[in-house]
DNA sequence: GTCTATATGCAGATAGAC
DNA sequence: GTCTATCTGCATATAGAC
């Protein structure tokens, strides 16, 4: 693999396990492999880096979603595979991880990546609630957008208590309890 | 205020704001105005000084939590003055942020105030949603302990999404859509 | 493109004086 | 109890050789 790519590759495994205020541009060379000279070559530092490397993550967040939300069936089915789809839950979400970073936050241009693949999300699910709803699956009362980010609530505040926890559980406890409130 | 109530307080604020990683004991001491010996003088160290901001943070929590749960009238009311009361929604929880952090989640002395804390909080409502549906508010196959995991899910996502987008709005519409779930 | 040298300051303490 | 001195190593680069 080229350098540039284990660059990005590395920062995205350190920013998802240690965040950008625990991310140090030697752990970052260490892992991909790459010296000193190499990195500060290809980007200016560890922002740019980790910019590239959250847009990255952005991206493969979007294609994991679609991969269950663009699917054939009812929006229940769709929103169902899409909450129980096998997950690393301990491991956390790579990009509303971010979120609690205080430098990524203030920092417009790593919030951006984030704000954008989170802000997309919710679109899509409120997208496939308002075809549920026109299909008659939800009552008239849904507000797609309303449950579009209640959906998205659960994943990433389930992440937190399971990491909290030590165990998944309470993860799949929150969405089930979600879908229980969903079918009901 | 005395030395170590000003070491707990600011190293609450900082852990808050930066996380574990993030925050340095130089910065504990100047926020706290406590020079570096005095520091180590009443705590061992960082780690030492953590988890007693953590155990601190806790408490905090529940009594806050209990303030709008042990308030009389119906379940479902004291859960939506619980979701609905005010927060900083842009700083988000205090001990929950720290199931972001590596160095927490890898220490068990540091974890297990946080791991205690949501699952008292987590208990604490399913207690709640148990009295519910014995005065019939919700329906017999209403699980309270994963309806409770859910409410908590809800609120630690919402947080995530709204610093994210910078602003309260997915938090408040993340809790929107639950009550309206839950009162459906 | 990658490497080594160099630089300032912080991280996270320990030691001993006052 | 608090202060100052001291220590090792990392954080985050920049400069210039190869």
């Amino acid at each position: 693999m080229e350098t540039v790519e284990r660059l990005i590759r590395s920062t995205q495994e350190l920013l998802w396990e240690r965040g950008y205020v625990g991310t140090s541009p030697k752990a970052i060379q260490a892992a991909a492999d790459a010296g000193q000279g190499s990195m500060y070559h290809h980007f200016s530092g560890k922002a740019a880096l980790a910019r590239a490397a959250i847009e990255r993550s952005g991206t493969e967040l979007r294609a994991a979603a679609d991969e269950q939300l663009n699917t054939p069936g009812t929006a229940t089915d769709r929103i169902t595979r899409y909450l129980e789809r096998d997950r690393d839950v301990l491991r956390g979400c790579q990009v509303g991880r971010l979120a609690a970073d205080p430098e990524v936050i203030a920092d417009p241009e790593l919030r951006a990546p984030v704000d954008e693949t989170l802000a997309w999300l919710r679109g899509r699910l409120a997208e496939v609630i308002a075809e549920g709803k026109d299909n008659g699956e939800f009552a008239a009362t849904v507000d797609p957008q309303r449950l579009a980010a209640t959906i998205a609530a659960v994943l990433q505040g389930g992440y937190v208590l399971a990491r909290a926890a030590g165990s998944p559980e309470p993860f799949e406890q929150a969405v089930q309890g979600l879908l229980e409130l969903v079918k009901a």
